[in-house]
RNA sequence: GCCCCGUUCGUCUAGCCCGGCCUAGGACACAUGGUUUUCAUCCAUGCGACAGGGGUUCGAAUCCCCUACGGGGUGCCA
């Protein structure tokens, strides 16, 4: 069997969808599943739609989603140009060939690609006027997902515009020829250009390479029907990446969407992904999109990452709010950071949540505020404070241990320190596991923010 | 209108190809309870689906047909 080349080919006119990195995504698979090759081919026939700007961020996304490419753009390949408005010459000459065969006509200014058979004119209620058809004959796909597809073209169709640009489906072809795709892992969208493409391929003389059709992501019902368009919300992977969400996670989420492993696991690793990775296995039906899952699996991710890697992308976070700087103590920064990893879900939640492990001018969450500051809070802390003040080893153990004896000698339970304590540090009433919160922060930080709580609030 | 594709819990899905092991499994979400030392974490339990109708068969989520619903296409867009 030859080696496997399967291309990624999207046409850059705006933002990165979640369908269109989910197509990247599965091609890509496919190519490092099976040690072939994964070819990106930017698809700008349409200058009008086609900016410098959508395609950095394009390629971006890519990268930033961990899909390299062995040939396209910026790494070059034997098969190019990867830009189908640097392929004229190319399409030039395979239109020749098709004209040679006598398989092409000119009409109105365009030219047509012209179907084998009987031809005849019939109304047609879609465009409400007569119009030509050919008996053509059925183009049979076997389409590796859904399985027989059968097909019949009947009309013809135009090959070059009338101000000489090649269409899509042309180039679409021509350029998979000519870069010898042996697989076309696409969209349900364009099953039903797939027997024109066929068509093509005939005329050429040339065997098509294998379909793939995968089901279409759909809008949240919530959001209303059909598949999901770059206007719904979570539709970009732009998005993600300025949340902060792990590229890792993304590519999790996204394989999932119409596609499963057999053996009950969900979260993966691009690696997994890798070696489970098959093409059969990918759902008919179309999928639909659901955020609460996309930050599940993320949040899964979060909690696995080694605290290196998880402090890197927590740092980027927490800069963004001027949290940490260069100066940060790194050692007081992981340790922080191990507390929160157990506990938030999200990086971009993690800077309201850890801000007063950085800052002194912490937010006050008025809930909480209301709910702790019933009864003694204030005296609460007033007699927790000497003793913890006086403590020498300040471990979690040692704490726990001041605020039991304390219990007891009041004859309440440790329940009655504890969430006044951690708003008078924190500014709320949950977060991290609390004795570790203490003993992360340090007793300076304690003390003095106990003092400090107790002189605002004994007028 | 016509053509093509699809339809298992609210959502993502396993099972379907090779009918019985399915009183249909998992995950997210949701609900309740627990973690009597906090909490957005964690744990437990619960809720919850084979679109409908006909066949075929001893037996159907699984095979066949019809209907309904959903999606895509029907462009000198890609």
């Amino acid at each position: 069997m030859s080696k496997v080349r399967v291309r990624f080919a999207p046409s850059p006119t705006g933002s990165t969808h979640i369908g269109t990195a989910r197509t990247a995504l599965y091609n890509w698979l496919y190519a490092r599943k099976t040690g072939g090759s994964f070819v990106l081919r930017i698809e700008d026939t349409d200058k009008e739609r086609n900016t410098e700007a959508a395609l950095q961020e394009l390629l971006d996304g890519l990268r930033w989603l961990g899909l390299d490419w062995d040939e396209g753009p910026e790494v070059g390949g034997d098969y190019g140009p990867y830009f189908q408005s640097q392929r004229g010459d190319i399409y030039q000459d395979y239109l020749k060939k098709l004209k040679d065969a006598g398989r092409t006509y000119e009409k109105d200014g365009a030219i047509f690609f012209k179907l084998e058979g009987e031809r005849f004119t019939e109304y047609d209620d879609y465009h409400k006027a007569e119009v030509e058809k050919v008996e053509s004959q059925p183009v049979v796909i076997e389409d590796l997902i859904r399985g027989k597809v059968t097909r019949r073209e009947e009309r013809d169709f135009v090959i070059v515009r009338s101000n000489g640009d090649p269409s899509f489906h042309f180039v679409n072809v021509v350029d998979d020829i000519a870069m010898g795709i042996t697989h076309v892992l696409r969209g349900e969208d364009h099953l039903p250009n797939t027997s024109k493409h066929v068509e093509l391929f005939n005329a050429f003389g040339i065997t098509p390479p294998i379909y793939a059709h995968m089901p279409m992501i759909l809008k949240d019902p919530k959001l209303g029907k059909g598949k999901m368009s770059k206007r719904d919300k979570g539709a970009l992977i732009e998005e993600y990446k300025q949340r902060d969400f792990l590229p890792e996670a993304v590519t999790n989420f996204v394989a999932l969407l119409g596609w499963s492993t057999k053996d009950n696991q969900e979260v993966l690793s691009i690696d997994e992904l890798t070696e489970r990775f098959e093409i059969k296995d990918i759902q008919k039906g179309g999928a639909r999109f659901d955020e609460k899952k996309m930050s599940h699996i993320n949040f899964e991710h979060m909690k696995r990452l080694p605290i290196e890697k998880y402090s890197e992308a927590a740092t980027s976070a927490l800069r963004k709010e001027s949290l940490v700087d260069d100066s940060t103590d790194q050692e007081y920064l992981q340790a922080a950071l191990r507390l929160c990893q157990e506990k938030i879900d999200s990086f971009e939640n993690l800077p309201s949540f850890a801000a007063f492990f950085f800052s002194d001018a912490f937010a006050i969450n008025e809930k909480a505020q209301k709910k702790v500051m019933k009864g003694e809070a204030v005296l609460r802390i007033q007699e927790i404070t000497p003793p913890l003040k006086s403590l020498e080893e300040w471990t979690a153990e040692k704490i726990e241990a001041i605020f039991l004896s304390l219990a007891e000698e009041k004859e309440l339970k440790p329940f009655a320190w504890f969430p006044v304590v951690r708003f008078a540090l924190s500014g709320t009433n949950s977060g991290p596991d609390f004795l570790p919160m203490l003993e992360v922060l340090g007793k300076e930080r304690v003390v003095s923010r106990l003092n400090t709580f107790i002189e605002t609030h004994s007028a």
